[in-house]
DNA sequence: ACCCATTTCGCGCTTCCA
DNA sequence: TGGAAGCGCGAAATGGGT
């Protein structure tokens, strides 16, 4: 199915028994070099404009992605920069925010190629360090799970505390709010207890009582003694009344009454 | 559907004179060497000779074969290298290591380098991802720091973060149970209100007043409707008196006082 | 223009699974 | 046992100095 671009048909091939590269190791003996010059043989290859089907997971996938830079770039204003932006730092990013999107966490890497539109092998590269800093966790084939719960993006876990830690504190001064609230209607609970004891003293004296002419008139405002705190209907104090009732008593005992 | 191609019996190719994987690039002016190690290259460990001579870095460091990952391998527990070790993952367990152990979070790459025995190249793949991650910062030249504080171990931001919500969750019902003694208060303070208002109906009718026997004493009381309330001293309820009242009154109607 | 740290990219081997 | 998954590895491109 994938046409594999190109390819460029090796011209050269090297002697088995052989790696390649590996300079400076430390046990020269028995190694020998090769130089080979090449001239111009071009790599055929042209464009790869190929419409990336979704197909092979691991072969090459998409050929190019960045356009090629070229030095000068009249354009160059937006975003697209090269290099910059193309790979694994921001490719990582795009890789957590799929797995973030997943709920239960879970992530088939085949998918993550298709939308990432990157080479699986690049997928690997990130697997491999997020499992090695436990914040990933290799699902059976082709899956990997988020494990590291929500920590993940410092900013997020500052956040959430952060979040949780004025939640406390609004709860807290709304704790205090109430308190006060509490205080105050004690303390109006007690006024109202006070003031009921003030009116206590609101009433006739014995003297006062004496006063009134009639036995039967005098008994009874005694038993009445018992009355002691007044409360008015509509007239705020008392006090007018009080002094109505000696006033009684003084005519009373002037006209001779007692 | 990956084709991959039919990959040719050759066990060691070279992509010779002409840069193999990269195919977009168009000078392929200039020649390149190739060196190739033969021998067995031993799967031992590599010492990294690298005395002098900076030129490590970037160059091809060890070259570590593995070993072959021999099916049975009786003790095949421990430490088994095979592809297994060699790489990113563990790779990446080492580098985080290194990195917790250099307080102020700094760490410089070229040093990772060697105590890792590692090529720079893989390094890259581990601070590229983790930046990605925001666990880390590149610093300048050489050297990354590390970010995302403790949060590393989900552990520990477990910890913090339940212990907020405890004591959040503590705060919640101690708030309730203000609201609770605050409902109760303002509960009493209406009772209190109902009481006296349930009080103002325990008052002398005028028909009680008439039937006191004295003018002046009916004059005073009559001035007393405005007593209406009765509020008891000692005596939990005013009926007996207002009964005594009604009683007298009877008993100077009968004697014909009236 | 050259140096070099960094990064891109993909070949080909290893390992897994049906 | 064959094909797919997984990934070591390093050449080469790139871009920032200077």
């Amino acid at each position: 199915p994938h046409p594999r671009p190109p390819q460029p048909v090796y011209e050269n091939v090297v002697p088995p028994a052989r790696r390649r590269g590996r300079p400076k190791s430390k046990a020269p003996e028995n190694e020998q070099k090769i130089e080979i010059e090449n001239g111009q043989s071009e790599v055929g290859k042209g464009e790869i404009s190929q419409g990336h089907h979704k197909e092979s997971t691991t072969g090459p996938t998409k050929g190019i992605k960045r356009a090629r830079k070229p030095h000068g770039s009249i354009e160059g204003d937006a975003a697209n920069n090269c290099r910059y932006d193309s790979s694994l730092g921001l490719l990582t990013k795009k890789f957590i925010n799929l797995l973030k999107g997943a709920e239960d966490g879970t992530l088939d890497l085949n998918k993550a190629v298709e939308i990432l539109e990157v080479q699986k092998r690049r997928i690997y590269d990130i697997t491999n360090v997020l499992e090695g800093v436990d914040l990933i966790e290799k699902g059976l084939k082709n899956t990997i799970r988020w494990k590291g719960f929500d920590m993940l993006l410092p900013k997020e876990v500052e956040l959430q505390t952060s979040a949780l830690k004025e939640e406390l504190d609004s709860s807290h001064d709304k704790e205090s709010r109430l308190d006060e609230e509490i205080r105050e209607a004690q303390e109006k609970l007690l006024a109202l207890k006070l003031n009921k004891d003030k009116k206590k003293w609101l009433y006739l004296s014995k003297e006062d009582i004496c006063k009134i002419p009639h036995l039967q008139v005098r008994k009874f405002l005694a038993s009445c003694l018992f009355l002691l705190p007044v409360i008015t209907k509509g007239i705020s104090t008392i006090a007018p009344l009080i002094a109505g009732i000696h006033s009684y008593c003084n005519t009373c005992s002037s006209r001779n009454l007692c």
